[in-house]
DNA sequence: AGCAGATAGGGAAACGGTTCCACATTCCGG
DNA sequence: CCGGAATGTGGAACCGTTTCCCTATCTGCT
């Protein structure tokens, strides 16, 4: 295998003048440094990536903690980092974070604490203290993209105020009578996306002077998935007595749950139930799903900008980065309509 | 940020002695390794990864390579191969493919090229001489999950076979009028998953002396996804003359969506259409959908274990690899039932 | 003519580990 | 009791880059 030494001979420099030639830092005639580059061609060399981290202290390379790949929100979010770390040649590490437990630990401890990446971004988890701490000891930027890291910069969107939007939409339909499928945890984490898209309902349904409604007291826990929706609505609508004539759903994909459980159930929609979501899941629109939209790949995008940013990586003209909370918009289709009489 | 030398220093002992009582590598005496434990901890050591791949030429990385994280079938198969990864102390390197042009030139060209990877998982992509030359050229091993990369070990299902069980599973039901949701590309690449589940399906029809019915010759090409399913379905039932009583399609997203067409057609199901499609996808239960079963994040789970075998990394007592094609299973749902008469 | 600054290039010292080799000691079997 | 093997440790080379520092030439200006 080639190594730098190889080419400057070839090219009749020193190792100085190579690395010079090929990185562009520093002087080098341009007549030197087509040479240089025309030997490392021809010989294919390619730069070892270790040796040089070794020695800037960067590697080009930046971490990714995400507790689920599978998701839609999460998918999208991870496509989005990709394509932009690519683009900025940047390498992407992956760690598919568990919710808890030693794994966990490990990948704090030992993955994410040596010197592997320069940066980490953390999507939709909720990182403790400590766990931020050994990030930043080794001083890499650390930046949460939907979940939560003390002292970190934070992207993500208004979930109570997109959760108020939803639950806004239902009551100027006329509803009355309306539930949410939470997200699982939302009521012990307040400070989630889960809890804060919770309170986002519940204040709106305050303000409007309702209580929830529906078996449970109108407010069902729910896996953020379509069957862990379905389940929760298959409880939520189980008695006909109380039924709610609307549900707010934590996500499309609870929502989509949802969905199929009133169909289960024989209940008509809209007519019989109203059903709005979060996300702006690709298939909302195939199932007529109201939902306030997010563009989950957009804010992966936004998320690798800020970390170039903080990497000192910032392409030229670039504006400002700032923390106003991230773009949502109301979709209204068939799945919602005025409340029966 | 301390380095091995002040460890050892620390220790009392040698740069050498130090990076044998960490690593467990050659003689060491039990007190000695104490000692250089305690001083690693005590100064909060990490070894670094660069230094470490310089010499020993190993990164204790792999890189995959994916056309897709926001289906389900890659989605799950990433999610099998990060956790065993991860176990195994290995790094994952995400490389999110587009299907061809500059963009995946440059992943082999300058990120695969690099020594930053052990190894390469190559997922549900068609690889080129050219492509696996690259890897192959800086002796790294390449292994292909579902897709093909010639000469390079091969892990997948029987997609003839698995195609053909999903057809004989509504031929037996009496069917005759079947139709074929094809993946995308699957006429001109013969050799690629959706082109031996068309041929599968193709085989077993002659074979039954049918020929496939339905508009567009019976076989509509679909993206391999719930709304391209659901656009090629219309197409495919728009004729109401000759319509199929049954459709295979190449994946459960994409019966997924043939289903909500034949909904929104006004098709009965299953008396009017019958469905079956290709994956055992997480809501196939939830929608009763028949399909044959594979086992994404067991695959994933495989194909580490295999490349942990060609890095020499064989944890003892493993059974040797054998390329027998991956285990498949015919689930019978609720979304076929016997051809109407 | 003299000089500052820009341009060009080389030698050598890092960076932080691993491993080869040499040397010393202990152990064990014949 | 002796020789070789097993065990334990240190010194130094090495992996492949980048970069610091030094020297040399060339420009343009006073």
């Amino acid at each position: 295998m080639p190594a730098i030494g190889d080419v400057a001979r070839l090219a009749g420099v020193s190792k100085a003048t190579a690395s010079r030639a090929l990185s562009g830092r520093g002087y080098v005639a341009d007549d030197t440094r087509r040479r240089v580059q025309a030997a490392a061609q021809r010989i294919g060399y390619i730069a070892s990536p270790d040796a040089a981290s070794l020695v800037t202290g960067r590697t080009k390379n930046v971490g990714v903690v995400i507790p689920f790949v599978n998701r839609w929100f999460f998918g999208e979010v991870l496509e989005g980092i990709e394509r932009s770390l690519l683009s900025a040649g940047y390498d992407l590490t992956l760690y598919n974070l568990a919710q808890t437990g030693p794994d966990r630990d490990r990948v704090f401890d030992f993955f994410l604490a040596r010197k592997r990446v320069d940066a980490v971004i953390a999507v939709g988890v909720d990182l403790d203290e400590r766990e931020v701490d050994v990030i930043a000891r080794r001083s890499k930027p650390i930046i949460a993209l939907g979940g939560t890291a003390p002292g970190a910069p934070r992207l993500a969107i208004d979930d109570r105020a997109a959760a108020s939007l939803a639950t806004e939409h239902l009551l100027k339909l006329g509803h009355t009578r309306i539930a949410h499928l939470a997200g699982a945890g939302s009521g012990a984490a307040a400070r989630s996306v889960q809890g804060l898209r919770r309170s986002g309902f519940l204040e709106s349904m305050d303000a409007a002077g309702l209580t929830p409604a529906g078996s449970a007291g109108g407010v069902v826990e729910a896996e953020m998935s379509l069957p862990g929706g379905y389940a929760a609505a298959l409880q939520l609508l189980g008695h006909p007595g109380d039924r709610p004539t609307a549900i707010f759903a934590a996500s499309d994909e609870v929502a989509f749950g949802a969905m199929r459980a009133a169909e289960r159930l024989g209940i008509a929609m809209p007519s019989g139930l109203s059903i709005v979501g979060i996300d702006g899941h690709e298939y909302a629109e195939l199932f007529g799903l109201t939902t306030v939209e997010q563009y989950p790949g957009d804010q992966g995008r936004r998320a690798v900008a800020r970390v170039m940013r903080l990497l000192g990586e910032a392409p030229d003209g670039s504006e400002e980065p700032d923390d106003a909370p991230l773009a949502t918009r109301l979709v209204v289709r068939s799945s919602t309509t005025a409340a029966p009489r």
